[in-house]
DNA sequence: CGTTCTAGGTGCACCATACACATACCCGGT
DNA sequence: ACCGGGTATGTGTATGGTGCACCTAGAACG
């Protein structure tokens, strides 16, 4: 359908939403990579690029918004694990009052939205 | 403050932003780009790149979302005013439907959110 | 005649994202 | 012994949105 030279266009997620997600996550509780990759599918983003996810973390952990140590798996290969530090706790309250502002943006355009479906209801 | 490596990492609104808020300005009535620039602010869009906006209308256009045509302007050089098509509306829908989508993953962060924060609380 | 405001536009480099692919461990089946 | 599949962590690379700088040109005004 609409089949048009836009059909490809997508409109999506905050920028640079994984971190926002992953800082989230971890302080709810140490974790590693694989497991984040299965828990951050109920933040809203769908089919997560493993390689861009342990991308991320790595850079945090250089960024030292985040700790890692290598620990053995009772089965199957070592995991990383990581640890939010406090640095990172820090910026998981800034990136959430700036994911506020976002939806407090959104809550515009919806308004706005549904004000020009409306009165174009009344015209018609 | 906090200077670490990590302070000019900017999470902001959603990917490809701009289009859905041209097309809502252009659903509230034919505009040309100079003005959609200064409305823009108003959607929480601040220091919209002039060049990038032109640019977007340019290819909204050729992707038929919406139609330009030259107009003299009383005091001023000539304006390329830019009107929404029925398939631009069409688009402006589906993208208001998705940037609902995208509000309830930030509801669903911020929820989180506050309850790590309120175990926090509770645990010290 | 130079400045300012209006109006539209190009060039380019950066960086997040997406997609493909690689490596290695461990276990169960045949 | 071998092979597939799940677990776990990565690298390589191209695309494309975004931001920044810069450019052209008309109209008004002193």
């Amino acid at each position: 359908m609409t089949s048009s030279a836009a059909d490809d266009f997508a409109v999506g997620l905050p920028r640079n939403y994984l971190r926002p997600c992953l800082l989230l996550l971890l302080a709810e509780g140490t974790s590693h990579g694989y497991e984040l990759l299965d828990q951050i599918g109920a933040l809203g983003l769908e089919k997560v690029d493993p390689g861009g996810l342990y991308r991320s973390l790595r850079a945090m952990d250089e960024e030292g918004l985040v700790r890692s140590s290598w620990e053995p798996s009772v089965s199957g290969p070592a995991r990383r694990t990581y640890e939010l530090t406090d640095d990172g706790r820090e910026w998981l309250h800034v990136v959430a009052g700036t994911l506020g502002e976002v939806a407090r943006s959104l809550a515009v355009y919806r308004r706005r939205y549904q004000q020009v479906t409306d009165e174009q209801r009344v015209i018609r």
